[in-house]
DNA sequence: ATTTTTGCAAATCATTTGCATATAT
DNA sequence: ATATATGCAAATGATTTGCAAAAAT
């Protein structure tokens, strides 16, 4: 699924939370859908700004929180220390993030949850929260790329 | 090993990479090693200017990127969105971070390279970088806290 | 002596806020 | 009609930069 449908699934959210369908929202979700890797704050103000013009940035920064919120995009640190978003499935929480090309895969647990369970079990540790970032090439990108 | 022998790991590193040894550096290695949790860059230059109150903030800036760039103190991103900076081992890449009192604990790989491993293999992803990072309440937090 | 580092102040950059107006329900 | 969301412009906060003076090698 490309960007077509993802939108759908942005704006069909805001319904279900109780929040309203505004066009600027319906702006920042296709903006949303339409990249294809990880964008920053600024980079979608310019996209969404290509859309609607006149739309405000904070109204594009209040969108983002929202959609945070609602785990649509989630917030990602990139190695170099800027903060970028992505747009991801609520149900998945870990990412490889593909410092080529941007997109992110979105990962299963593949046996992470016992990793924090042995964390806990030696160190007493109450585990409430964590977050996994893994960066590298994805499969297309190291296929099409000349070295090695 | 508590604050005392601490700083002198940060300075012996300036001193391996080539670095000059200054005055402003050692008290901003002090005040690192003096600090018992996370910390943000700010209350960095509050502790450091009780030291030394004619310290630039921009000369703490420099040297925390410094021992961060030494891998001597790592960058990490709190739940709430915030970066906080932490002392840690060069060889410890993970911790898990009090959320009560800030400590972090450095964790070991505790089969995590394998779950990477399983990443890669599953996706084609070829992995150069991860981070992981485990929030919670510590031992010692939680058995002194009358909830639960 | 030379090179690196500092402190300062100003610049930059990202994000947030207050508030009157516009819009969705 | 009413509550919610928007756009603007200004405020805020964190981090960075340029540069002449100071300190380390």
């Amino acid at each position: 699924m490309t960007g077509a449908g993802k939108h759908a699934g942005l704006l069909a959210a805001l319904g279900q939370a109780g929040l309203r369908l505004t066009e600027p929202r319906r702006v920042v979700a296709e903006a949303i859908a339409a990249r294809d890797g990880h964008f920053t704050a600024a980079e979608l103000v310019a996209d969404a700004r290509r859309r609607h013009p006149g739309i405000g940035r904070a109204t594009i920064f209040r969108a983002l929180d929202l959609f945070a919120t609602l785990e649509l995009v989630e917030r990602v640190d990139l190695p170099a220390g800027d903060h970028a978003y992505v747009a991801c499935d609520p149900s998945h929480h870990h990412h490889a993030i593909c410092t080529v090309c941007g997109r992110s895969l979105d990962i299963d647990d593949l046996g992470l949850a016992e990793v924090l369970a042995a964390i806990a079990w030696r160190s007493g540790f109450r585990v409430s929260a964590h977050r996994l970032e893994v960066f590298g090439t994805c499969g297309t990108c190291h296929s099409s790329a000349p070295d090695r």
